[in-house]
DNA sequence: TTGCCTACCTAACGTTCGTTAGGTAGCGTC
DNA sequence: GACGCTACCTAACGAACGTTAGGTAGGCAA
């Protein structure tokens, strides 16, 4: 048994289970299948988890890091632009936490509301603040009287890519542009 | 026995598996589960369907069915009406169809991407055909010069609001007359 | 050298899964 | 009144599920 196969085996069994939530949903990933793709026995996942259902919100807690990672970096930027560009690039981010950072974005957005209620329960605050930010982010750019409702359709446009979004062939550029858009209106 | 509870079982069975598919996903339904609720054994599931995958495939196919019913109802009033009208007539249309026939639609465009490979290939070209409409309608509007990627996130904003939309208190005309508002431009 | 800790393992637990076999009550038909 | 069909039932199958108990090999510390 190498030792380079050892290491870091806790964030493994999160990048396997993130990429298999993503593609069956959260009842449809079985652990001893987890286990085989990360290279271990299924019992040995209770060795750095305490259950099932800690692996799958440890997987949408780090989705929602890598979502607000990826908004920090974007506001640098953002601070500074323009208020298209602004959203501009907040969308291109929140693309980037979708597809350029592993399948824990993708698997929550697409799998979180299927979860079992206690796992939900627990990783409903972080969803909230992120959230959040977008609904400060619209209403600072005052572009629509009804933030609440402009986030969920544009969230809801964003997110949904994760269904048919191929990164081997598209471009995210494109995408994020095309969303901005759409969202902004045509006349600039 | 009440007469009256045996009449339609078949029916019955899939208004159950669509309101438990949308909630919990494919993988999170049991034939138990779908039993107790009509109110049979598990057993006597096999009388109605061959397989947990001939009813699952049966629920996405009415979802598609209730969807392609929306848009030909919506057509006809459709065809007369200005461009702006027509396209804020089949958004209000698939709404409809999301919210206000059952919970066929709403569990085949949230379950549809986890189900099993078969009932996805079973299911594939009714899915193809109603996606057709869209496209074929975007490009007569010829609002944009990407029919294909304008559909795909059209799609994205208007069947994600069954993650958050609430029949009681929202109000389907005025999200449709939002979600048009976006893809339209704001500048009739 | 002994002892402990980490990171796994084998084996098995009880439960639930989809599915099948075979039985039966009620009904309409001949 | 026997017959068959429909629509269920009970009982059980093997497989898979999440989880637990207990063992072990290798490294580090005393």
């Amino acid at each position: 048994m190498a030792v380079i196969d050892t290491v870091d085996v806790r964030g493994r069994i999160l990048d396997v289970t993130a990429a298999l939530v993503l593609e069956h949903g959260v009842a449809g990933v079985a652990q001893r299948q987890i286990a085989e793709q990360v290279g271990i026995k299924a019992a040995s996942l209770y060795h750095h988890f305490g259950s099932k259902n800690e692996i799958i919100e440890a997987v949408f807690r780090r989705g929602i890091d890598v979502m607000e990672h990826a908004w920090d970096e974007a506001a640098a930027a953002a601070t500074a632009a323009e208020p298209r560009a602004r959203l501009a690039i907040h969308i291109r981010a929140h693309l980037s936490a979708l597809f350029e950072n592993g399948p824990y974005t993708a698997a929550h957005v697409t799998a979180f509301r299927t979860a079992p209620a206690e796992v939900r329960a627990a990783v409903v605050p972080m969803r909230d603040a992120y959230e959040a930010r977008w609904t400060h982010l619209l209403s600072d750019l005052n572009l629509i009287d009804q933030p609440g409702l402009h986030r969920l359709t544009l969230f809801g446009a964003m997110n949904s890519s994760v269904e048919w979004f191929d990164t081997e062939r598209g471009n995210l550029d494109e995408l994020a542009e095309v969303i901005t858009t759409q969202f902004w209106g045509r006349t600039p």
